[in-house]
RNA sequence: GACCCCGUAGCUCAGCCGGAUAGAGCAACUGCCUUCUAAGCAGUAGGUCGCAGGUUCGAAUCCUGCCGGGGUCGCCA
């Protein structure tokens, strides 16, 4: 039940009823909004609409402000409303009667796992078969920090995505292809024969990382000596497998550990493979060339710096100027060897193939230049049909109490994902890890994530819950024959619920709805942890109005049906507060220890 | 040189498909614990929304140009 939602259609009704009679033309009603209006004390809910369709509105309505008092008399006519009123330039002020609002409650009690989920066929941009790539970090050691935000945020946006009535698939890119997995093997290489007794340096270039001796040690238990004496050519590919197999399975536990799983794993070395002569890339490149978006020819030289080896050469090249790019881009290497790009290519349309509608693609702040051809080479895959939404996320800046963490990649001396983790807790990382824009540099501080107060945000809305949780476990105490599962409570005399900060929190969780909908249309999964915020920050302001006031409190013991509609009310609360938990994926205590 | 992101309170950031007096947390200051968990709450103070133009009835929000910070710039992935 959205009341959001529900005065859009009412609008717009009156809107089309009007335009019935000739006196506005057709309208599209997605461009006025109803929301809640920037000052409480205004009403409930506010709209634009007279504002927006003013010049439409221009024949028949002298001012936007005569249109909205046309609009008012309507809706003051219809169910629950208890006042329109025309304010400032023409705005709508629609002040609601209580019992909207324990219907609101009522629909959150009933069907808890149901309540803010988006209705079908509400938003265009919410419907049909979306696919969520995150993470794919290259499978050549431990994830770090980084890792984790683009991790965290595409899993929180997949949830938000199948909650609004998306069909959503979590996938994983596997860069298991190219020259930095070849780079893995001879350093897992090195570790099988240190496994076998030999003495070792690591040299410049290769990973140093401890993490691949137990991969060295399995190839030598599986090998025996047998690799020692083969040629590179040969060992390398058997070596690289192997490799390959336990860095993904490494970072399938680091990923675990955030409670983070993927549907699909898409190798980028199945798209190399030839299959009766020609490989998925060559396929997609042939498939572009048909198009006419494929062609040979010069690229001018990057302007700034000049690359040392830059040498002037025909290359194949794809057309991404055609779809707003910058320049056309490169599908071959020197070598012959297909890009990095044209790989990307042949995935994407496989992923379009497999009959997405949107696609999302999580990606780490340095991939920034490349969206323009990747947006590029969909729109051309798709004729335009697939819309592709890239999503950067910024650094993450570890800190302690205060102070920057240091980290050296060279000395392998790095804080991976998984000890930060382990330190911190699920919840913290999680929370913490949405709890900004994806485009925004996050200061990640160990020590502040841990800390049980009010200035940790986890903690904050992880409180709520659990307070409210505990009023339940007080209501039972007082009145031992009270059943507090939702759906009886759901019975309740909601009537009863009158004083202000009672209405401003029951105002607030019919807030629910529109801003699970516009997280999951903004692909914004922050705006769920903002609102989870706000709304605890209104109980733990009501709950403490008890304190002053002992009337106010949620178990009144002289008034079991007060009590009832009160705890009926922080029931909602933990409904509200569990679900948005569990879109972001942070768990919701029912105490605090 | 080009492209992308960012610039909002002392600090960290929300708000941005135009809307009413620009918000929160921290830090500062003042109050509230014989408690349904003070692990919290109430209040005070703090702003040329980087700068300058433009569009509009209306701009933090859209457009243009600057300034500052970060990122990227044939074959890396």
């Amino acid at each position: 039940m959205n009341i959001f939602d529900d005065f859009h259609a009412r609008i717009a009704a009156v809107l089309d009823r009007i335009a019935g009679d000739g006196r506005l033309p057709k309208l599209d009603h997605a461009r006025f909004v109803v929301e809640p209006p920037k000052d409480t004390t205004l009403g409930d809910l506010a709209s634009n609409a007279a504002m927006v369709f003013a010049k439409e509105a221009k024949p028949h309505f002298s001012s936007p402000r005569e249109l909205a008092v046309e609009i008012c008399h309507a809706l003051a006519e219809t169910e629950n409303v208890a006042s329109a009123e025309v304010a400032g330039p023409g705005f709508i002020n629609i002040r609601l009667k209580p019992k909207i609002f324990a219907d609101v409650l009522r629909a959150a009690l009933r069907d808890p796992a149901n309540f803010g989920r988006v209705a079908k066929g509400r938003a265009s941009a919410l419907q049909g078969k979306v696919n969520v790539e995150f993470v794919s970090a290259n499978p050549t050691g431990p994830m770090h920090v980084g890792h984790g935000r683009g991790a965290v945020f595409g899993d929180a946006l997949a949830n938000l995505l199948a909650f609004s009535g998306c069909e959503v698939t979590r996938e994983y890119y596997i860069n298991d292809a190219g020259a930095q997995v070849d780079v893995l093997a001879r350093s897992a290489y090195l570790r099988y024969r240190e496994a076998l007794g030999e003495a070792i340096t690591i040299p410049e270039g290769l990973y140093p990382g401890d993490y691949l001796k137990p991969v060295g040690a399995a190839l030598a238990k599986a090998h025996g000596k047998t690799l020692v004496e083969k040629p590179e050519s040969e060992w390398l590919p058997i070596v690289r497998a192997a490799a390959i197999d336990a860095m993904m399975e490494m970072i399938r536990d680091d990923l675990a550990a955030l409670n983070i799983t993927h549907e699909t794993f898409f190798s980028e070395r199945a798209l190399h493979e030839q299959k009766n002569g020609v490989s998925d890339i060559d396929a997609a490149i042939d498939w572009l060339r048909a198009k006419g978006l494929v062609y040979e020819g010069r690229l001018p030289p990057p302007k700034g710096q000049l690359p040392d080896d830059w040498e002037d050469r025909e290359q194949t090249l794809f057309r991404s100027t055609q779809f707003s790019d910058d320049v056309d881009r490169a599908l071959k290497k020197s070598d012959g060897s297909p890009t990095y790009f044209a790989a990307d290519i042949a995935y994407h349309k496989d992923k379009i193939d497999r009959g997405y509608d949107t696609l999302v693609d999580v990606w780490g702040a340095d991939h920034g230049g490349y969206v323009k051809r990747m947006a590029a080479a969909v729109a051309a895959l798709s004729d335009k049909r697939v819309t592709l939404d890239v999503k950067l996320c910024q650094l993450v800046k570890l800190m302690r109490a205060g102070e920057p963490v240091k980290m050296s990649k060279r000395s392998g001396d790095f804080v991976t994902l998984r000890e930060v983790v382990e330190e911190v807790g699920v919840d913290a990382a999680r929370f913490m890890m949405l709890y900004r824009k994806n485009d925004a540099p996050l200061d990640f501080d160990l020590a502040k994530v841990i800390e049980q107060s009010k200035d940790n945000p986890v903690f904050y809305v992880q409180y709520a819950h659990a307070r409210g949780k505990s009023a339940l476990r007080q209501a039972l105490a007082a009145f031992p024959d009270i059943d507090l599962a939702a759906e009886s409570l759901a019975e309740a005399d909601l009537s009863r619920l009158v004083d202000e900060g009672e209405l401003a929190l029951a105002k607030i969780i019919a807030q629910y709805p529109r801003a699970v909908e516009a997280a999951a249309a903004a692909h914004e999964p922050h705006r769920v942890a903002f609102y989870l915020h706000e709304l605890a920050s209104v109980f733990h302001s009501h709950w403490n109005r008890g304190k002053d006031q002992p009337q106010l409190r949620f178990v009144k013991a002289d008034d079991r049906q007060l009590t009832i509609a009160r705890i009926a009310l922080v029931s909602s609360l933990t409904v509200v507060l569990g679900s948005g938990l569990r879109l972001l994926g942070v768990s919701a205590p029912d105490e605090m220890r």
